[in-house]
DNA sequence: CCGCTGGGGGACAACGTTGTCATAGTGGCC
DNA sequence: GGCCACTATGACAACGTTGTCCCCCAGCGG
C-alpha cells in the first residue's frame, strides 16, 4: 500500500481494517480509556496527551464505531425510523424533510422506508428499525394491524402513526381533518350551484380514501342534494381507470357536473383526461400540489400541509423521548379550501 | 405490570429492559448458543428445542440487537449512506425511492439526509453515515472538497457520486449529459427562430449549474448567434430574483424573446412571474416536472430521469460491494428534449 | 465390548466502546 | 515530614451477539 495523497485516486484497495481506539492508543502510547475521553470530549485530558491523541487519530483516520458505542451505553442510537408510503410521492416527500429537519434538531438521523401500501411491507421495515434500536418511530400505516408493535412500544420504542390511524393499537396519532375537508369541497361545489357532484376516492380500505368518501357523503346530504351511489367511484385507481370513470359520469342521463378528487393522484389523472376537452366539470382535488395555480383553470384544492403533518408527528415523538408519559393523543390538523378556479365553475 | 391484551393501549411504560437471548435461553432452558443458531436459521437445532425457543422469543417479544451483531460480524451493517441536496425536492425524492428500492432488493436500509447545498452539513453527515459504518455512501456533493473520505474509502466504504462530481477526489460519478442538455435547449430554440436566448442559472459554484451555462454558451456559438454576457443571470435565485431577471431582460433595447432555465425550480419561478402575462417568451426548462404538459402552453424541457440517475449510481455502488475493483468510472446519463410547445413559438 | 461417527448442544472469547473504580504523581498545608 | 486533595491516567468489566472449539451421547460396525 503505498501513500496516499489527498487529492490521489482511491477505488480498490478494500480490506483495510478500520482503526480502532486501540490502534490510537498504542500510537499515542495512551491507554484506550485516555482515547475515548479525548473522542468524547471528557474533562481531565492534559492538553499536550489530548494533542497526541488527536494526531493519532487524525493519522490513522479513526472514527469511532457507533455500533459498539450503541451497544455499550444501552441508551439512544441516535436513529428514527420513518415508514411511509412513498417517498417519491411529493406529500411525503414533504412529510420526510420535515421529519429530517426536527430529528436534526435533535440530533437524530432518520432511517426511512416505503411500504407501498402493503402491510407485510410495513411491519417488515418497522420490526427491521427496531431491531437497529431506533428512539422512536414514525408510520403512515398501511394495513390496520399493528399488535406487532406491542412487545416494542413496551420496550420503550415510542410509535406515533400519521395521517392514517393504527388498526389494533392505541398511540398518538396525527391526522388531517378529512371528513371537514370534503365536507367542504362538495358545501363549495353546492354554493356554486353543483346538484350532481362525483367522488373519485381511492381504495375504499385506506383509510383517509374511506373518511373522504364520509364527508363528501355527509357533504351531500347537508347540501340538500342527497347522495347518489352512482357519482362515486372507489379506487384504486390509475390514469386509465380514472379516464373510465370520467366518460361514465358525462354521459350519464344527468351527468356529473362537478368532481371532487379523494388525492393528489388522482387530480393528476383527472386534469390528464380533461385535458383538451371542451366541456369541463368543476373539480375540487384533495391534496394541494406545486403549479395548482398555474394551469388553466387554476385548480382549487383542499389544502393541507405536508409538512405541519411530518413536524407535529416529530414533535409529539420527541415529547414521548423527552418522557411525556401522559395518555396517547390524536391531533387532527386542520385543512382549509384555496378556491382557484376550478371550483367555481358554475353548473 | 399487567398482561396486555393486543389490542390494549400502550403508552408510557418505559424503562421495560428489552429482552436478550440470555433471557430467551433462560427461559427456553438452553444455552444462548442455541438461541443464536435458531434466530439465525442455522442447522444443528433440534426441531422440538428450536420450537421451544421460538415460544420463549415469542413471549418475551425478543428482537436481537443489531448493533451487538454488527459489532461482532464486523462486516456489513445493512445500511447504506445517502446525502443529497433536499430530499423535498421531487427530482431528489425520485433519486431516493430509486436507491430505496434497489436496496431494498439488496437488504439494505437507506440512511438519508439533507445538506442543503451546505458543504460543512454535507461532510457532517456523510461522516456521521461512516461511523455508523454503512456498507456504501451515495453523495449528490454540495461542496469541491471531499479529501474527507479519503480515509473512509481506504477503510473500504465505496463512495459513489451523483449528480455532480467530486472535487478532490477520484471515484465512481454519475452524472447527466448538462452541457449536451442546454446545447440542444439552444438549438432547438435557435431553429424556431429566436436569435436572443436568454439563460437563468443557478449560483455558479454548483457544477450542474456552471456546466450548463456552457452548455447553453457553446449552443450559443454553434447556432451562430453569439454568446451575450447580458442575456445571462445566474443565481442563486428566489422567486422575486427571477420576476426582477425577467422585467430586465425583457426592457433591453433587444429583448430576449426566448428563455432557457437552469433547473426545476427556476423553471417554476418563470412559469410564476410568466403567469397571466401576455407576450410570453419561449421557454425551455432543464429538468422535467410533473404536470408540465398540462400547462398551457406545455412546457418543453430537457428531461432526465431521477430514478435512473438513482439506479445507475446504487448499481455502481452495489458492484463495488460485490468487489469490483476496476478504476473509478464516470457514467455520463444522456438527457432528451422533450418538446410541448413553449420552446416552439416564433419569435 | 470397543472405537468411531455424527448430530445436538454448550463454554468461552471476541467485536469496539464506555462506566466504574483504582492508582500514581504533585503540590500545598499544618 | 506526613497527610490530603486533586489531576491525569489506566485496568477491567460489561453491553448483546456470534465464531470457534469442545463435549456428550446414541448408534453402529467390527
Amino acid at each position: 500500500m503505498t501513500t496516499l495523497s489527498p487529492s490521489g485516486p482511491v477505488a480498490g484497495q478494500r480490506k483495510v481494517r478500520r482503526a480502532t481506539m486501540n490502534d490510537v492508543a498504542r500510537l499515542a502510547g495512551v491507554s484506550i480509556k485516555t482515547v475515548s475521553r479525548v473522542v468524547n470530549d471528557e474533562p481531565g485530558v492534559h492538553p499536550s496527551t489530548a494533542e497526541r491523541v488527536l494526531a493519532a487519530i487524525d493519522q490513522l483516520g479513526f472514527r469511532r464505531n457507533l455500533s459498539a458505542r450503541n451497544l455499550r451505553r444501552g441508551s439512544s442510537t441516535g436513529t428514527i425510523g420513518l415508514v411511509l408510503e412513498d417517498v417519491g410521492n411529493p406529500f411525503y416527500s414533504g412529510v420526510t424533510r420535515a421529519v429530517e429537519e426536527i430529528a436534526r434538531l435533535r440530533g437524530r438521523q432518520v432511517i426511512s422506508g416505503s411500504s407501498d401500501e402493503d402491510p407485510g411491507r410495513e411491519r417488515e421495515l418497522a420490526l427491521e428499525f427496531c431491531s437497529r434500536r431506533v428512539d422512536g418511530l414514525l408510520i403512515v400505516p398501511a394495513g390496520l394491524q399493528h399488535s406487532y408493535l406491542v412487545p416494542e412500544m413496551r420496550a420503550g420504542t415510542p410509535v406515533v402513526f400519521l395521517d392514517r390511524p393504527a388498526g389494533d393499537v392505541v398511540a398518538d396519532t396525527v391526522l388531517v381533518d378529512n371528513i371537514g375537508g370534503t365536507v367542504e369541497a362538495v358545501t363549495h361545489l353546492a354554493a356554486h350551484g353543483h346538484r350532481r357532484i362525483a367522488f373519485l376516492g381511492d381504495a375504499p380500505d385506506i383509510f383517509t380514501a374511506n373518511e373522504r368518501l364520509r364527508g363528501y357523503r355527509e357533504g351531500c346530504v347537508r347540501a340538500g342534494i342527497g347522495y347518489h351511489e352512482e357519482l362515486v367511484a372507489m379506487g384504486p385507481h390509475d390514469e386509465s381507470s380514472v379516464a373510465t370513470t370520467l366518460q361514465r359520469l358525462q354521459s350519464m342521463r344527468e351527468p356529473a357536473t362537478a368532481i371532487v378528487a379523494g388525492n393528489n393522484r388522482i387530480t393528476v389523472y383527472i386534469l390528464r383526461a380533461l385535458a383538451g376537452v371542451a366541456e369541463r366539470p368543476a373539480l375540487v382535488g384533495f391534496d394541494d400540489f406545486e403549479l395548482a395555480d398555474l394551469l388553466s383553470p387554476p385548480v382549487t384544492v383542499i389544502a393541507h400541509d405536508a409538512s405541519a403533518l411530518g413536524k407535529a408527528a416529530t414533535d409529539l415523538l420527541f415529547a414521548r423521548l423527552d418522557g411525556d408519559n401522559s395518555p396517547p393523543r390524536r391531533v387532527v390538523l386542520p385543512v382549509r379550501l384555496v378556491p382557484r378556479g376550478s371550483g367555481e365553475v358554475h353548473a
